[in-house]
DNA sequence: GAGTCAATAACTTTCGAAAGTGGTCCAAAT
DNA sequence: ATTTGGACCACTTTCGAAAGTTATTGACTC
């Protein structure tokens, strides 16, 4: 029904760099690099030296880093070309923070207004997102899922906001997400993943969304986003108070 | 003790042009234009067209675009370059949206945080911003002074938010700002500056600001922000309702 | 008259070289 | 020992031409 593959870090940037999209390669190649942890927090980004490796001339990926740059991925300073954007735990919690309030506002909104097409899509992305996270648990191998994971991630999350109506505000939080998770891949050696905590928080949030109970969902996506502050993000198991019936559930295995 | 210039919009955007600022003079003067309806709604924008214009050559124009197009301004595609972004109700819509809901946070945390300091700066927008606004009703010369209090405007919006404690809050609000100005301009023949509204709500945000009052200041923005959906602006005088007192007091004119 | 096709024109994108800038190193001067 | 000056080096930025792509035109065919 959905293929699982196995597919490395660098096997993903691999593939981006290779393949002729309408959008520019090294761009690509960039942004995940920079997401992924590739180019250190305040590393210097040099055409020069990067050419080579991504084959194209330093003029394209000068163009590349000047997108970027405006994307908040780079910072550039006159005469001083470009640099991998900073890492600390300050901008790691701006990003969660924007991300919650755009994730927040904009899951609302899906909620109000999603048709049958959105929930299949969203059953279908939780679906594919379970499966993966359940794969994670069951090897204990985060490592090697985790780019597929994050992607699976990235596609239920929007598939959960994609019926809010507003063009604009998924491309916000398209960046916004796409910004928290560098930090978190800077922060947590597994980028973000826990092997406990997350599979039970998406179902939360699925079954909020599909219940259409606005309160439990934000609820569930506060939790869900939040939960990175504090540093609450290890393979341990919880606390159980912050077990809810979703996670239990979760907990015992995928049984749609 | 504030000056007020009388400035006009092809000296604003002259002005830019020739300031060799750190940051490339094209790239503001190209923004500075989309917003102010320079170009149109759709419009292409041919660098080799531009280049005697801005005088710089089409590469410094390429690169200006490119980042632009990162910032929503124009749009991009493969082999046919670069157009002003399409204007629409719909647009203009979601950009009130996305700041009204980037604007509400930002605000209630400005209020938690803002400190004595943050408290002076934003009384000192505000009076500025209502000296400009004082002139607009006086004279009733919109258009003149429109640029200048469009920058007054911005000014008190960045301050009130700017104790939120989230660099990425404020940029992204910021994007967000100007986007929805951009729209504005599009769909109103005044640039969204209306004699009567638009005094009485900046009172009645700064008033909720120093007060504390978040719901207060909430509520003020939600209805400065939402009142443009409507196309509720006009130079008309306002049924009685939506006069609070803080409306009443401005119309009476700025004594502090 | 509508529909091909090739030739031309207009523009976009890419490229590599030239010009410009900031930083470093080392010798000469204080 | 510290400072000054300047030659060098690495990198950034800008430039204009070359290559590539799409749009347009107009002659030719059916």
């Amino acid at each position: 029904m959905f293929s699982i593959k196995f597919v490395g870090c660098d096997q993903v940037i691999g593939k981006l760099s290779d393949m002729a999209s309408q959008t520019s390669a090294p761009y690509d190649v960039l942004r995940q690099g920079l997401i992924w942890g590739r180019w250190k927090s305040g590393e210097r980004l040099i055409p020069q030296h990067l050419k080579e490796e991504l084959n194209c001339t330093s003029s394209v990926l000068r163009e590349a880093m000047v997108r970027l740059a405006g994307e908040g991925f780079v910072v550039s300073e006159k005469n001083h070309g470009f640099r991998a954007v900073a890492h600390s735990q300050e901008t790691f919690r701006e990003a969660a923070h924007l991300r919650l309030v755009l994730e927040r506002e904009a899951a609302e909104l899906a909620l109000k207004n999603g048709d049958f097409e959105w929930e299949m899509a969203l059953s279908a992305a939780h679906q594919k997102l379970a499966y993966v996270e359940q794969q994670m648990v069951q090897t204990g191998n985060t490592t090697d899922y985790v780019k597929h994971w994050s992607l699976q991630d990235w596609e239920f999350h929007r598939t959960l906001i994609s019926a809010c109506g507003s063009a604009l505000l998924i491309g916000a939080y398209k960046s916004a997400f796409d910004t928290f998770r560098m930090y978190a891949v800077a922060e947590f050696p597994d980028f973000g993943f826990s092997n406990v905590l997350t599979v039970g928080e998406h179902l939360a949030i699925y079954d909020a969304a599909i219940g259409r109970d606005s309160a439990a969902c934000v609820a569930a996506i506060e939790q869900h986003v939040t939960l990175y502050h504090d540093g609450n993000r290890s393979a341990e198991p919880l606390p159980t108070k912050t077990r809810s019936a979703a996670t239990m559930r979760a907990l015992g295995g995928i049984t749609i």
